[in-house]
DNA sequence: CTGAAAAATGTAATCGATTACATTACTCAA
DNA sequence: TTGAGTAATGTAATCGATTACATTTTTCAG
């Protein structure tokens, strides 16, 4: 491996020249510039990323904290945050957090050590909130993605819920339901929250208010929904339509249902949200809202890295718009 | 931030002893560690890991080659690594390929250029294969995992691809089947070979020779087992049980025949790999086959850090066993 | 042609650890 | 008590970049 000083001796200037040539080129003169650059191709110099974060005290590293790194939304946010990443030399180190707070702490004492520059939370929490900033100054760059917290303390970028909700519900009712059920999110994610106003907003409206909703409780993994299907069946007065907020649940609501031998969607309509690689394959195919998910990953990581570099200092908020997914797990009720 | 030299002079030694204290406490008197960690502690001193990256050129990096991250297979395999690389200060940089080549070489060379210490290849492909090892004396680190090569220049960690589906088929024969068919992965990937020798050796030793296979090529994506529905519906003797070499194929194959309608398990019998979350909630539930996904996540990441670290040398095969996890996709031919 | 200002380049300190080598302290047999 | 051998500690070079400051070169108005 050649080093800037190989460089140098080989271009004849100083090493401070060829540092120059590489970070701020205009500081140079042209002829120079180019037998640096001859120099660099010949000994196919690359510069050693470590030093220059030890002098620049960078690190060059951010951490993703996400629930769970299996879930197909997560991976394709993810895959969206590396594909930033990758482009500008970053690297990203995956927290997966269960939701604990301790191991959310521990990551975010990483950035406080200086073992990474930032922080990308794909949860409704801000995992500095419970340290002691000492007499720092300015708090840790960090983006809250995705389940976003109310207070805007940080970036954020995040999908509208409230109206996905919305277009999903007025879909379902334009197809004739009245009695709708929901499979919430674990209780106290504003996710859920924003979610279950959309859909009140389209029942409120409704000119009679011969509408109604029936909550269930799931926490986004498909077992709960396989685990309400039994409430679901044991209803007194069954929905004709349930929203899920994921399609996990949805999923595991309906093999449920079906093993009650419910039939789905003549029996009762599911809708799910997200739009997962095998939705589509879901029997019936799945309703549902597609988020824009790798956009929303890489739009945090541009963000992030704007915060690292003090490039953009106010806290922006990113809303995405969703799409609505019709398929064939929404029926049309008669009459 | 307090660096060494601040713990240095608040214990009243030199720089150097502080160093052995983290590194080779055996080097150092009780008493002095003593002092030395109680200084530690109350500067709330961390080793700048940059510093020493750039002292003992190492980077504490390794690159995870990737076909595709949003695959639920992968996600728990590299769900696997990460777990092993937090707790021994590695970060984990995802480099998703599908499978280009030119991607694969661009992140050999980070670890040529030092940029990282090592990778895991998800697929059957050396890295380091096109590009031209100069003088180098060592070959780089580097595991494969997953899906592996024959030839053993580099451990592997893989699963027995040929007992797994020998365990499969002969589950699926003893259910009464005569006529399989198999949807393949890439005709070049070694997986699929593997796993295709394992189908064939149950048919060879069958005592009458009234087992037929029809084959049928797909790529992984469970749309390709969505395409393939047209040919297995359209075949002249339809096999009475197909074997998808992915559950994904297997979700889009079943929902290609529903559409068609033919009944499954009644009609077809479908199986998968790879025990996905979804499967059990496939309708009808999928008969699979479970890897031990994280584990071999977390082993091969175990044997880089070896490499890497030269703590063994020599190259590991660590095979894996499967299991069978018999759900209702399959069903009982009565003769 | 002169010299002040601007541009280009060079020198050397610095980031924070590790570690070879030098020095000092300790142990214990004779 | 002595001194050889060992254990403990310290000094200072080093990894490979960046960059403040110093120096040299160039430019150009008068």
């Amino acid at each position: 491996m050649s080093s800037i000083k190989d460089v140098a001796r080989h271009a004849g200037v100083s090493v401070a020249t060829v540092s120059r040539t590489i970070n701020s080129p205009n500081k140079v003169s042209e002829d120079t510039r180019k037998s640096v650059e001859k120099a660099i191709l010949e000994l196919n110099f690359t510069p050693n990323s470590t030093a220059r974060d030890l002098r620049t005290s960078q690190t060059r590293r951010v951490i993703v904290l996400v629930p769970n790194i299996s879930n197909p939304f997560f991976s394709n946010v993810i895959k969206g945050i590396q594909n930033y990443a990758n482009t500008c030399g970053y690297s990203v180190l995956l927290g997966e957090t269960h939701n604990q707070i301790k191991l959310e702490r521990d990551y975010a004492n990483m950035v406080l050590r200086r073992q990474a520059d930032g922080i990308i939370q794909l949860s409704a929490r801000n995992p500095f909130s419970e340290i002691k900033l000492q007499n720092e100054k300015a708090p840790p760059p960090w983006v809250n993605a995705c389940e976003c917290l109310g207070e805007t303390s940080s970036p954020i970028v995040k999908i509208d819920n409230y109206q996905a909700m919305k277009d999903l519900t007025e879909h379902i009712l334009e197809k004739g339901h009245k009695r709708l059920g929901v499979v919430l999110g674990p209780q106290e994610s504003p996710l859920t929250q924003e979610r279950l106003e959309g859909i009140l907003s389209c029942l409120d409206d409704s000119p009679e208010q011969s509408h109604s909703l029936i909550q269930y409780q799931g926490d986004f993994s498909s077992h709960s929904g396989a685990l309400i299907s039994h409430e679901v069946a044991s209803s007194p007065k069954r929905p004709t339509a349930i929203i899920c907020m994921n399609d996990e649940m949805a999923f595991g609501l309906i093999h449920g249902l079906k093993q009650k031998n419910i039939k789905i969607p003549h029996d009762i309509s599911v809708a799910g949200f997200d739009d997962i690689e095998l939705a589509q394959y879901c029997d019936p195919p799945l309703t549902t809202i597609q988020q824009p998910s790798i956009d929303l990953g890489r739009t945090a990581m541009k963000i992030l890295t704007q915060q690292i570099e003090r490039t953009d200092q106010h806290n922006t908020i990113a809303t995405f718009s969703t799409q609505l997914i019709p398929r064939e797990s929404i029926r049309q009720i008669e009459n």
